[in-house]
RNA sequence: GGCUGGGUGGCAGAGUGGUUAUGCAGCGGACUGCAAAUCCGUGUACGCCGGUUCAAUUCCGACCCCAGCCUCCA
C-alpha cells in the first residue's frame, strides 16, 4: 500500500513498525458545538483508510480523541450556567449521532482529554526534567529552540519562525515561537490540580499524552485536516520526541484538504456553515459521505447543492446495479473488484475506485443469463462497497428514501396506485395508466417498467 | 513575504511520456403504448511560453492565475 506521507512530501509504501498491528491516531473533535461538514470529512476520509488497513492487516488500532475540556467549551458552559461536562457530553453525543449517520465506524479507542489528565502531567514532568520545558508565571511552556528538528513536518524553518511571529507575544516566554503545555485555572474555570497549582492542559500535549497511553512511543499513522499541520502537528511531535529520548513520534503522517462551501471557506460570520445534522435532515447519509469521498483525500473539496445532487444520483446508479441483480446470491468466494482496490491502496484513490465501482455497474447491466457471473459481479459490488462503507442497505431502502418527518406517500398509497395503474395497462387504458404516474410523480414518486413490474422510487 | 498544493472536455473529478478515466448534463439510435431505467453510438480536454524527446496534458524551467497554512479552526 503506498501512502502519501507529509512529512517527506512524497508516496511512500506503507509498512507498518509490527507487520501484523497497524497504530493510528487521529485528532477527533473539540466538542463545543454540533459538527459541521468540515468535520465530517475528516472522519470519512480516515474511517475509509481504517476499513482498508484491516483488509490488508491481521490487526488495526484506531484511536480518535474528544477534546472536552476547552475554552471553547468553557465558554459556552458559562453561558448557560452549566458545568462543562455537561456541553462536551451533549456535544459528544451529537458527534457520535451524525458519525453514524454517515455510516462512519467508531475507532477503536475513543480517549477524553479530562480522563487523561495525569498523564499529560506526567508527560509534563519529563519535559522539565528532560529541559525541554520550563515554568514561567504559573504556566509550563515548551520551548522550541530546544528541538532541532522543529518545523520539519511544516517544512518552516524554525528561526524564522521564532523571529517572525507576528502574534503578540506572551511577555513570559522565552521565545515568541514556545507553546504551553499547561495554564493556569482562575477560580470560575475548569482546573486540576498539579506540581504547578491548579490549572489545565494546553491544547497540544493532550494528543502527545493520549497516543503516548493508547498506541506507544511510536505510532504508524497520524492523520488530521491539513490546517493541523501547523502547529498543532509540529507541536505534537516535539512534544512527543522530547518526551521519549528522541524516539520518532509517528513513521506516517496523513492530512485530508479542506471543504469549502460555494468555493467559500466555511465561517460562521458568513453564515454557511451546514451542519452534519441538518443535511441528514434533507439526504441520506450515504449521499454525503459519497460526495466526501469524490476528490481525493488531499485535495479540496468544494461543497455545492449540484454536487449533493450528483452524488444522489451515482448511488441511485449503483443501487440500480445491485436491483438489477436481486435475484442472484453474491458469490461468496469472490474478492473485493481488484482494478478497484488497486486504487485504494494507491494513496485512497476514492475518485479512481467509484470509477470502476461504475465500470462494475456496467458489467451488471450487461450480464444477462450467466448466472455465475452475475453472482461474481454482485459479490465485487457488494464487497467494494463496504470497503467504501456504499452500498450496504437494500437497494428498495435507498430508493424508498425519504427526509425525517416528511409528508410523502406511504408505501400503503402508492402500491394501491400502483395496483390501480397496472390495472389500466391490462387493459390498454392508457390514458388512466399515464394519469396515475403523473399523479405519483406529482409526489415526488417515479414510477419505471421494467420486465419485472412496475418499480418506484421518490424523487 | 515564507511554506504547501493546484490550474484537465458544459460541470464534477481521476490519471498517464505514445492507446477509453469515471459520473452528471447534451446529442443520435435501440427498447417502451408513451415514458423511465438500461443498452449502443457520440465530444479533436489537459493555464501560458520555452526546453528535453521520435513523441508531452504527463518530465524540466520561466510566467500568469487560484486555494490553504504562517493566529483558534477538520
Amino acid at each position: 500500500m503506498q501512502l502519501h506521507n507529509t512529512l517527506t512530501g512524497r508516496k511512500e509504501a506503507f509498512l507498518p513498525q509490527d507487520p501484523s498491528c497497524v497504530t493510528m491516531y487521529v485528532c477527533g473533535p473539540t466538542v463545543y458545538s454540533f459538527a459541521h461538514i468540515g468535520n465530517a470529512r475528516p472522519a470519512v476520509v480516515f474511517d475509509v483508510l481504517a476499513k482498508v488497513l484491516r483488509s490488508q492487516f491481521d490487526k488495526v488500532i484506531y484511536a480518535r480523541n474528544i477534546t472536552d475540556i476547552d475554552d471553547k467549551i468553557g465558554k459556552a458552559a458559562a453561558a448557560e450556567g452549566v458545568g462543562i461536562e455537561v456541553i462536551s457530553q451533549r456535544f459528544a453525543q451529537a458527534y457520535h449521532e451524525d458519525l453514524a449517520g454517515l455510516g462512519v465506524d467508531p475507532p477503536d479507542h475513543e480517549p477524553l482529554v479530562t480522563e487523561h489528565v495525569p498523564q499529560i502531567i506526567s508527560m509534563i514532568e519529563r519535559l522539565l526534567a528532560s529541559k525541554h520545558a520550563y515554568e514561567a508565571e504559573g504556566h509550563v511552556l515548551f520551548h522550541t529552540a530546544s528541538f532541532a528538528d522543529y518545523g520539519k513536518l511544516s517544512k518552516r524553518d524554525a528561526q524564522s519562525l521564532m523571529a517572525g511571529a507576528r502574534v503578540e507575544v506572551a511577555p513570559y516566554k522565552k521565545d515568541a515561537g514556545d507553546f504551553v503545555l499547561w495554564k493556569p485555572s482562575g477560580d470560575d474555570q475548569p482546573g486540576w490540580d498539579s506540581p504547578w497549582g491548579r490549572g489545565r492542559p494546553g491544547w497540544h500535549i493532550e494528543c502527545s499524552a493520549m497516543a503516548e497511553t493508547i498506541l506507544g512511543d511510536t505510532i504508524d499513522i497520524h492523520g488530521g485536516g491539513h490546517d493541523l499541520i501547523f502547529p498543532h502537528h509540529e507541536n505534537e511531535i516535539a512534544q512527543s520526541v522530547c518526551a521519549h529520548g528522541g524516539k520518532p513520534f509517528s513513521r506516517y503522517w496523513l492530512h485530508n484538504g479542506f471543504l469549502n462551501v460555494d468555493s467559500t471557506k466555511m465561517s460562521k460570520s458568513l453564515g454557511n456553515v451546514l451542519l452534519v445534522r441538518e443535511l441528514l435532515q434533507q439526504v441520506p447519509g450515504e449521499a454525503i459521505r459519497l460526495l466526501l469521498m469524490t476528490a481525493h483525500y488531499r485535495q479540496p473539496l468544494d461543497w455545492t447543492d449540484e454536487g449533493l445532487g450528483e452524488a444522489r444520483k451515482k448511488l441511485d446508479r449503483l443501487y440500480g446495479a445491485l436491483r438489477a441483480l436481486a435475484d442472484v446470491e453474491a458469490d461468496v468466494q469472490e474478492p473485493v473488484h481488484a482494478p478497484f482496490m488497486d486504487s485504494l491502496l494507491d494513496d485512497l484513490n476514492t475518485p479512481g475506485a467509484l470509477a470502476h465501482l461504475f465500470e462494475l455497474a456496467h458489467e451488471a447491466h450487461r450480464s444477462t443469463g450467466d448466472e455465475a457471473e452475475r453472482g461474481r459481479i454482485k459479490a465485487r459490488l457488494l464487497k467494494s462497497g463496504a470497503l467504501l462503507g456504499l452500498l450496504q442497505q437494500a437497494p428498495e431502502d435507498w430508493f424508498g428514501w425519504t427526509p425525517p418527518g416528511s409528508d410523502q406517500m406511504s408505501e400503503e398509497e402508492i402500491r394501491a396506485l400502483l395496483a390501480q395503474r397496472q390495472a389500466a395497462r391490462k387493459n390498454k387504458d392508457f390514458a388512466e395508466s399515464d394519469r396515475v404516474r403523473d399523479l405519483l410523480k406529482s409526489r415526488g414518486v417515479l414510477v419505471e417498467d421494467s420486465k419485472e413490474g412496475q418499480r418506484w422510487r421518490f424523487a
